[in-house]
DNA sequence: TTTATACAATTTGTATACAAATCGTATTCA
DNA sequence: TGAATACGATTTGTATACAAATTGTATAAA
């Protein structure tokens, strides 16, 4: 059920019947699954209502970002301090997915997997009190860098490439169990995925030339 | 349902049709609270199994106190800055209801508006992000303030005093949105709870004098 | 006496039927 | 023409019935 992180708008309401329908499954096992994705932040529920695919205000979004570079670097920390080595290779599998991925230039796939790659890096910490806000962090994350992608532009092959850097640097990191290096890299990683995130709120200005405007009418 | 909170032993398995029939309602509806529980840390649930009572081992309580300063921290940073006047009225009623019940030396109705206390705290920071960790945090917190509950000993009575003097000190640096002071208070706060956790993990040694024992023999 | 297997009983998961509530539409009255 | 109400249709919530799985017990064989 990973229709969520990918095509379904935000706040648009899901049609019970009809899912149960695709799906191939009743009713009641549909609400047991809504109540849980609901419960994760997925979706909200509503009396009488239905349930609607979850969105995000303004004030939420500020959260976001205040509160999201702790709880990765923390993640990341415990992490590096109580993996279990036989944690890593699922975790290397995933990371090589995600390369291919990204060498493909397969976006919807590429966020996908880094939310999973993420996410074993929180399953990881062995602290299911944070565990919880990381999950509600990926899913925002992730939603995030679908909503704001752009396919091709000049600096995004670089900036993906980097980050698939990063995550082999982090394996190393949480393997060799350095936390100081796993945080700082965590942190770099998290900068970098504020620069692509930035380069959308504040893309670049229109051209100032009206020329260009009224080429444009005629083509409308 | 803070039936969690209290009685029933962590690691026990619930009856859905003994809680069915106890609540007057029917298991669709019981199973779906199960799965808001089970989301909020309250249970497990197992394939075929049914619903057990969460229990806490040693590597996930060290991950508590590990985690707690933090989470309760940041929320009461955030909640001294992101308060709204209408919620201030509802957090000093709970903090009446935890002044009268600790006068009376309820503790079981102690510890539950204890949560409530800090869970209205933790509505006033507006992240949902770090909520979600400290609903995790309090039903932890509660459960193993209700286990190493002890009915009267000296220091008790002077120890909860202060946590009711520290929740109304609380109060104010949040109504005069203080950060700095609201995360001093709270961090006191925690170690004040700390205090009386580690009074039952290491606990005055018994008597080394064997005499004792040897008239207790005959008394059994 | 102990262990293994089969069968019964209980418990959990799923589907469906029915009740309650919400929403859209149409008709009526101002 | 506009607003309000009433009725029908759709959608959501709850109960119950049935299927699948698990657990306990009893009997038989080693």
């Amino acid at each position: 059920m990973r229709i969520l992180t990918l095509e379904i708008a935000p706040g648009s309401d899901l049609d019970e019947a009809a899912l149960c329908a695709q799906y191939g499954i009743s009713r009641t096992p549909m609400r047991e699954i809504f109540q849980r994705l609901s419960g994760d932040g997925y979706l909200r529920l509503e009396q009488n209502r239905g349930a609607k695919v979850a969105s995000m205000d303004l004030s939420v979004m500020r959260m976001f970002f205040q509160t999201a570079p702790m709880i990765y670097a923390n993640i990341a920390r415990l992490a590096a301090e109580h993996r279990r080595v036989e944690q890593i290779p699922p975790l290397k599998a995933i990371q090589e997915e995600f390369r291919t991925a990204t060498e493909d230039g397969d976006a919807g796939r590429s966020a996908l997997l880094n939310h999973r790659f993420h996410w074993k890096i929180g399953l990881m910490a062995h602290n299911p009190y944070l565990l919880t806000s990381l999950n509600r962090m990926l899913i925002d994350h992730t939603r995030l860098s679908q909503t704001f992608y752009r396919p091709a532009s000049k600096g995004e092959e670089t900036r993906v490439y980097k980050a698939v850097e990063q995550h082999d640097a982090m394996i190393t990191a949480i393997e060799n169990q350095e936390p100081e290096l796993a945080v700082e890299l965590t942190l770099d990683h998290w900068n970098l995925s504020l620069d692509r995130l930035e380069q959308f709120v504040t893309p670049d200005p229109l051209p100032l030339d009206m020329t260009a405007i009224k080429d444009r009418k005629h083509a409308i």
